[in-house]
DNA sequence: TTAGTATATAATCATTCGCTTATATAATCA
DNA sequence: TGATTATATAAGCGAATGATTATATACTAA
């Protein structure tokens, strides 16, 4: 395909208010769907849904901890030069995420890396 | 509006081949509407609509001269900054008006900036 | 004035999109 | 084990999208 119908379906992909803000919360911190369901109001499914949209072009990864999914920014992206520039131009959404580990919403999970602890399981919080 | 919300419209519009295209075009140089039909093959209404949209989020200007519609960028917008990285990131099209002006059917018109040769009209050529 | 060229708009239509509800799967917890 | 929690998928539906054809408008040329 030509880069320019590549980068126009990056482009439309990103074109939506959810995933764009999805993908701005993205660039500093992973999340996981739950949190993303919080933090939108908006149905479990219409997130997964969009998740899905995003992995399927590459443009995230999924991350499997305990019962969660974490997504996390695809930096390999071969138009991550473009995902990158796009984001940098808009406003931080990182309150977003200190209202909802204020909230109590945060999902902690410990096995990132490939580290467990086994003493710190359920509803924690990260932040 | 939020400027999340604004860049996802723009983000959106610049996520259509043509559109995009047209924006890549338009980067280098100002193009009329039966350019555009002879460079994407499409018709003429589908050309004028895609142009609409593009005029009335403000990414593109026209400029009418004799009877044709100009279009330029409009680097007075106030997403510019982020119109102009993301056609940063693509290949230029400009062998496009190149192969446009070797079969002739690129437009010249000579009222740019309010100059008018009265003895240089119909099918002229530039590049 | 009339014919031709350039452009815009309206109506239509098939496709895509983004959501909903319902349901399936997988992991955790009691 | 059975209940709960987290996530994914499928079906359905209304709205938006991108093209087409038909038509209207405006400028140019003879």
């Amino acid at each position: 395909m030509l880069p320019i119908e590549e980068a126009a379906i990056i482009l439309k992909l990103m074109g939506d208010k959810t995933r764009l803000t999805m993908l701005k919360l993205l660039e500093g911190d992973s999340c996981c769907v739950c949190e993303f369901v919080e933090l939108f109001g908006m149905s479990q499914p219409a997130i997964s849904q969009h998740l899905r949209k995003l992995k399927d072009v590459g443009l995230v990864k999924e991350d499997k901890r305990q019962q969660w999914v974490f997504y996390y920014l695809n930096e390999k992206h071969e138009l991550y030069p473009l995902i990158k520039c796009v984001l940098s131009t808009l406003p931080s959404q990182h309150e977003k995420l200190l209202q909802l580990t204020k909230d109590g919403k945060r999902i902690e999970c410990c096995s990132i890396k490939g580290e467990n602890s086994q003493d710190d399981k359920g509803t924690n919080v990260r932040d």
